[in-house]
DNA sequence: TTGAAAGCGCTACCAC
DNA sequence: GTGGTAGCGCTTTCAA
């Protein structure tokens, strides 16, 4: 069944038919009730791909993300997905595991499909800068990454202002009488070294000396991470009172280590996780986290991905986003101090 | 770049190009070697929408799922993603939230994108037997369901068994000397009524009386479905030293409510839940969990779909699709006895 | 082994 | 207001 085939059973030109499929006007009402007729007797659908061969776009969205697994990227891609789906675009998602290659791999054919836009989900797109080679696989598509940046012309930002974030809640450890606190990274993105980055500067503004050496640099975010920081920071004879973690499930980990270690929750230690995922519920005591708000931000590339893609050919696309999304602390009970 | 502006810098035809790009035979070496250089150099991509239009597919598959949020559906898509993105496809991941309608819009586009194939993602997509107006959406395209069943042409399934699962989950628990057990219902899908007909099997086989006043039904899968569980337990006065729950969201909700009223997990209550999540680490005590599998049938699935999609047209598809799933019990501190 | 040409199903332009 | 027709960039006959 296609536009022919409507035309011949409606008895007009396939031109009529296109008219009244795409809501243009300069259509007979009777005529165009005539071919609504058919149109639903046969409940047609034209061919997206014959469309896509002469419009030149497929209504189609990349998503690209270091892995699909992870909640607090399953909560972005949910988001842009619903707001792109009610735009009559569907989304394409990959999981490149963070690796370069893989990512030139699906731009490669994300570019061939004709995809329309591509969502970069993570600050590890940030290395992109320095791969022109892969970049320049996707000329002409347009770009916004979350918490991420790569200045390229026609690619967008939307940042998470993660070192204020962090620093506010190291403040609050300490303003709350927690003098002796420690910062656990556990990932080697750039978004993990802005969180460092805003211990250091809450360190600095409350004039502790040794700030750098409150670091705690573990291998992975997981629970074994966590256990892994505990151990450090006692084998470095580290007396602590309050930690930040970069991560959630590794603030899992250290309380979990913790109370191994006869250490009370928030009495002895006080722990603030970050991503305020599931687990900060389940986690006994609760655990206090950083909300970054993955859904705002999920929506807010949304909106400027296709407030580009709607725009009049003429017409400057903002490249101001705007102020930085703010994460907000949740105090839950293993920081209650 | 086309296939024109290669064939004219390659000084040939654009029958000769489609050649080389497609390893078709007949072609001089020296020619191959000279269209080669060119297509190199200008890192050409044909495009897929003008292959697709002569060769009516896309090389696109549509996942559909209640919400890619949820762990357990997320590793699937993980997985299937994987998959098809080694064989050449691209995933266009899609979340219902459990609705027909949803389904049926997303059948739609999916139908008018030239989709080569749809794994449907959790056995709420059963109801789909009811809606042929939604199904005959998406004929010619070949549809696997992940742990559901649809008997319609075209249609294959990979099946987890849910009953024996469950069944042996509860015998565990019976065997162990918990001989006062509960199981909690927290879905409303065939997948959550299978799982809850296995904990009827065991009480039957081990010549309890009482199995269906055994079954706790709450409105949501969630720390409050939990909660709302453990409340009911006490409001019945049942008497309880073993719980299974058909969600680990949902044990773990139990095992925290059990611990407000004083009662030990696993000494007093032994608590078993079911998907195997990151949950069941961070919940304490750790929770046992039947492991289902999602990667193994993620996989299935892909495999399925992805031989229907290569047969040659003559062939008959499979469409048996072999044992289904067997889950296997991860016991765990929460289920110690 | 190579090339010319006919579609694939649509949109958009131009006549009428 | 309507219809004819030229592409869009490929694959695939069919001739040469």
């Amino acid at each position: 069944m296609n536009i022919y085939d409507i035309a011949a059973e409606s008895k007009t030109s396939i031109s009529t038919v296109s008219r009244v499929l795409n809501n243009k006007g300069n259509v007979n009402p009777q005529m165009r009730r005539r071919v609504e007729e058919v149109l639903k007797k046969y409940n047609y659908q034209p061919s997206a791909i014959a469309r896509g061969m002469v419009s030149k776009t497929m209504k189609n969205i990349g998503i690209l993300t270091v892995d699909v697994r992870e909640n607090h990227y399953a909560r972005m891609i949910y988001v842009i997905e619903q707001d792109f789906s009610s735009r009559g675009y569907n989304v394409n998602v990959c999981s490149t595991g963070g690796s370069v290659r893989e990512c030139g791999r699906y731009f490669e054919i994300l570019a061939g499909k004709q995809t329309d836009g591509i969502v970069l989900i993570g600050s590890v797109f940030n290395e992109l800068s320095e791969h022109p080679e892969i970049t320049s696989l996707i000329k002409n598509i347009p770009v916004v990454i979350a918490n991420g940046k790569v200045e390229l012309p026609d690619f967008y930002s939307v940042l998470v202002d993660d070192v204020k974030g962090i620093r506010r809640a190291a403040e609050y450890l300490y303003d709350g009488g927690r003098r002796d606190l420690a910062y656990v990274i556990d990932k080697d993105t750039d978004s993990a070294r802005r969180k460092m980055e805003g211990f250091l500067e809450a360190m600095k503004l409350r004039d502790v000396p040794d700030g750098p050496e409150r670091v705690i640099r573990v291998p992975e975010s997981s629970l074994e991470g966590g256990f892994a920081a505990v151990c450090q920071i006692f084998e470095k004879g580290l007396s602590v009172n309050g930690i930040v973690c970069g991560q959630d499930i590794t603030a899992v980990g250290v309380i979990k280590a913790l109370k191994r270690r006869g250490l009370r929750v928030p009495e002895d230690v006080a722990v603030i996780g970050c991503d305020n995922s599931p687990y900060s519920r389940i986690c006994e005591p609760e655990l206090a986290s950083l909300d970054n708000k993955p859904e705002l931000l999920g929506r807010m590339c949304a909106r400027i991905l296709a407030a580009r893609l709607e725009q009049e050919d003429g017409e400057e696309a903002e490249t101001e986003t705007g102020a930085a999304i703010q994460p907000e602390l949740i105090v839950r009970e293993s920081a209650r101090l």
